[in-house]
DNA sequence: ATACTATGTCAGCAGTATTGACTTAAATGT
DNA sequence: ACATTTAAGTCAATACTGCTGACATAGTAT
């Protein structure tokens, strides 16, 4: 068994393991979206527009700079894509309080009916997965998953681990 | 075990859980194709040349058409991608041996650099987060990603011995 | 010969994301 | 008060990814 030796190996890791889970990653999220992304085709809308809408659903009242943030991508781009929500009427903007150059966010009902179509197969794929794995793998998902994103999105879930 | 009275969860699922794992889904893919993604901006090249590059490092001596069956693309998708990475030195094309049509695919020496280059991160990534979640939790993982991809994909992986 | 298969190419369209430059309006700091 | 910064938006140009449709070439199979 001749091991290659790139770079550490902390772990029992052999290359076989580590190829895999980026298998793993790449099959499990493009399957994971193939369906939404049919869904939303047909509504001449793409991945983009799902995620603006599925943050604005998570966060009722989301400033852009926040969505931004969250997206990790420039204002340009996400621009055209809000631009198009707000027009066609799957989410309100309205004045914040505190401070009156923001534009919150709001999904409409309309808005909440497109997520709630976009995300259904999702969910049903997620609990079906849980479901199938169960609690204690569940908690390695988990795990894992904190571990392969950047430190500092880690936050946003409740991690009790580092 | 008890059986919550909850409608169409099954399990213990909150919405909240649900939601958790669309999310952990995001940020642990956007996080970790973000390296490679800058890595391959420099080259001028994007993330599907990075995904021609990785299946064929994988399985040297791959058909288009089965490179094709694996991206789950078009092959004029592919075309403009493919003809690059040959065009570039990257990929080399050898005719078929039992069918003539066929042009087999292998990376060079400068395809192989290249995809240890994008990949070097990802593995160490992969690496420290398994290492901290530990080989429970890596078995968990395993699991619900399983889960997630479409059932045909997951012949692909484990099933018979590894 | 005919039909099918593997691969490739041309053209056009849409979606996503980038950089750079600039604008408006409101908040904030000195 | 004045200057700076911040939140949001816009215009323009560029590039990568993926799609459909149409067509071409070569090799395989009947």
């Amino acid at each position: 068994m001749v091991e290659p030796k790139t770079t550490a190996n902390p772990l029992f890791l052999r290359d076989e393991d580590l190829r895999q889970a980026i298998e793993l990653l790449f099959f499990a999220y493009r399957d994971f979206t193939a369906r939404a992304d049919a869904l939303l085709a047909r509504r001449h809308f793409g991945r983009a527009h799902h995620r603006v809408i599925y943050f604005v659903g998570r966060h009722p009242g989301l400033s852009v700079s926040h969505l931004l943030a969250i997206l990790n991508i420039t204002k340009q781009s996400l621009s055209r894509v809000l631009s198009q929500l707000v027009r066609e009427g799957y989410i309100a903007q309205k004045q914040g309080d505190s401070d009156r150059r923001q534009r919150l966010l709001n999904l409409t009902e309309k808005g909440v009916a497109l997520e709630r179509d976009l995300s259904a197969e999702q969910r049903v794929r997620i609990a079906a997965a849980y479901k199938e794995a169960g609690g204690i793998a569940v908690e390695g998902f988990r795990k894992v998953m904190l571990g392969v994103m950047d430190a500092d999105v880690r936050g946003r879930f409740g991690a009790p681990n580092g």
